[in-house]
RNA sequence: GGUCGGAUGGCCGAGAGGCGAGGCAAGGGACUGCAAAUCCCUCUACACGGGUUCAAAUCCCGUUCCGACCUCCA
């Protein structure tokens, strides 16, 4: 077998990768600010990683993943108020939000998902640090900064350089206690009627930035393997974890992994823009795994541009795959056990080469179709089996039990399809007044536990317990 | 201004010096009571202008256009 291969962001360039610890990997990805609900970029990313995630348990790594909530922050305060709820009661709603959304696409719960609110104790420790090195200081407004010149590299991640950064639009340079406007905060003074935690230097809250680094720091140690999240959080988010962390003494992530964006018209999402969409309505529109399979077909590195005909498109596709899943598994009579060939196993260590793979599922099932004509039994199971294998790296087995329940409600829809069926015959019986016939299509009914009642809009019918 | 990415056929979407990924759509065919499903065949592309090379979608130089980040962001 390959090995597996991944860009790194820090040297732009795919190598190979290599685990600290022979075995096992250790992942920190940066998760929402749980202050509204998510769209589908959001949960892009979160299938990109969860795939990684997937594709690194099939490959034998013992996997720990870390995704983090913010959960305290300037938006969220916001929110609050525009919401009329307290701070911390939002910030729950949108986590339980977020955590349904990524849960209708089968993405796997994180070993741990760390809370910045819980971490208070950790940041300070982490600041203390800091201070001690001399790397930031409390100029005593209860602000703590970290003074990113005194680093030794810094913004090596996005390339660029301090004096060519645009100053800070958010800085009153008369009012401030930075030394430089460019130095970032650590730790936010409390403004009254905020929340706020006691520190040596005052009460206050957490910066956005501090929280990674101490959360990452308490689950995954001083040096851990990948570091993913979004291609916009490079510059300032990443930048400013590294400068926190090395200052302190740690050596941080090993690899960066950045996600490309859902686009609307070559645009990012952005509420700002009005062009999100969210996950709730898309999934009235496909089923989770239909969303899910749009949105880890595309490179993860690539922007996706999103569009109606685009996702209905790749749903179509999907079932198709599905379909003949479900027809090998009733000639088996039995799910097809999942195998990953040579050709996806190629194309997964090649940084995660979706598309690539798709080529090979395309293949399996044009085989499969045939094998299924032919009544070639060992070959409709070997391209299931394929099928299947690639499918359960790619979060998208129809058979896994996550899917379950959603499968179920696609069987009421077709369930209330054959009624209404039942239902049209039973109208045109009774328009020919062919009442033998009608009440046959009633009886009939009501010994499967389903009951009608005729009214003046039309038939109607629910279900009964069986008696 | 700085940094980074992109432009591929009707559409989506890979590839990164040499055998035209793949899918969708379209057209033709097989099968079929009709339809659906399935299979087979066909068509086709690398933004523009130079250059390097035996060979360029791929490398180099320049140009145009689109987008991202520059302290809120997946």
């Amino acid at each position: 077998m390959s090995a597996l291969n991944l860009y790194d962001t820090a040297t732009r360039e795919v190598g190979e990768f290599q685990p600290l610890i022979p075995g096992e990997v250790s992942i920190y990805v940066c998760g929402a600010t749980v202050q509204a609900a998510p769209h589908i970029g959001h949960v892009r990313s979160a299938v990109n990683f969860d795939i990684l995630r997937r594709w690194l348990i099939w490959s034998g790594y013992e996997v720990t993943f870390i995704r983090n909530v913010t959960d305290i922050d300037d938006k969220i305060l916001q929110k609050a108020v525009i919401e009329k709820m307290q701070w911390w009661a939002l910030a729950m709603k949108y986590e339980r939000i977020f955590s349904a959304a990524y849960a209708s696409l089968n993405v796997l719960p994180p070993t741990y998902e760390p809370r910045a609110t819980g971490h208070v104790t950790q940041m300070i420790e982490l600041m203390e640090t800091l201070i001690a090195n001399g790397a930031a200081y409390a100029p005593g407004n209860g602000d703590v900064y970290l003074e990113v010149r005194k680093l030794k590299r810094y913004l090596t991640l996005s390339g660029q350089k301090l004096d060519d950064l645009q100053p800070a639009g958010d800085v009153d340079a008369n009012n401030s206690k930075k030394r430089d406007p460019r130095d970032f905060a650590l730790w936010k003074a409390a403004k009254i009627g905020e929340p706020s935690w006691p520190t040596p230097w005052g009460a206050g809250r957490p910066g956005w930035h501090l929280e990674c680094s101490a959360m990452a720091h308490t689950y995954l140690g001083e040096a851990f393997d990948i570091h993913a999240g979004g291609l916009d959080l490079i510059f300032p988010h990443h930048e400013n974890e590294i400068a926190q962390s090395e200052a302190a003494g740690h050596k941080f992530a090993n690899r960066w992994l950045h996600n490309a964006w859902v686009t609307q018209s070559g645009e990012k999402m952005s509420k700002s823009l009005g062009n999100t969409l969210q996950v709730d309505v898309i999934l009235q529109r496909v089923r989770g795994i239909e969303l899910r399979w749009y949105l880890g077909s595309a490179h993860y590195r690539s922007m996706l541009e999103y569009s109606e005909a685009a996702l209905d498109e790749s749903a179509v596709a999907f079932r198709r795959i599905e379909h003949f899943l479900n027809r090998a598994t009733e000639i088996l009579g039995t799910h097809p056990a999942p195998v990953v060939n040579d050709a996806f196993c190629a194309a997964m260590n090649d940084d995660l080469a979706v598309p690539a793979a798709l080529a090979g599922i395309s293949e399996n099932l044009r085989v499969g179709n045939q094998a299924i004509t032919d009544g070639d039994k060992d070959a409709i199971g070997k391209n299931a089996s394929e099928i299947r294998g690639a499918l359960s790296i790619l979060g998208c087995d129809p058979f896994d039990p996550n899917y379950t329940l959603e499968n179920s409600t696609n069987l009421s829809d077709a369930l209330n399809g054959v009624i209404t069926l039942a239902l049209k015959e039973r109208t045109a019986a009774r328009e020919r007044k062919d009442f033998a016939a009608s009440d046959a299509i009633r009886d009939g009914l009501l010994e499967l536990g389903i009951t009608i009642e005729d009214t003046a809009q039309g038939p109607r019918w629910s279900m009964t317990e069986k008696s």
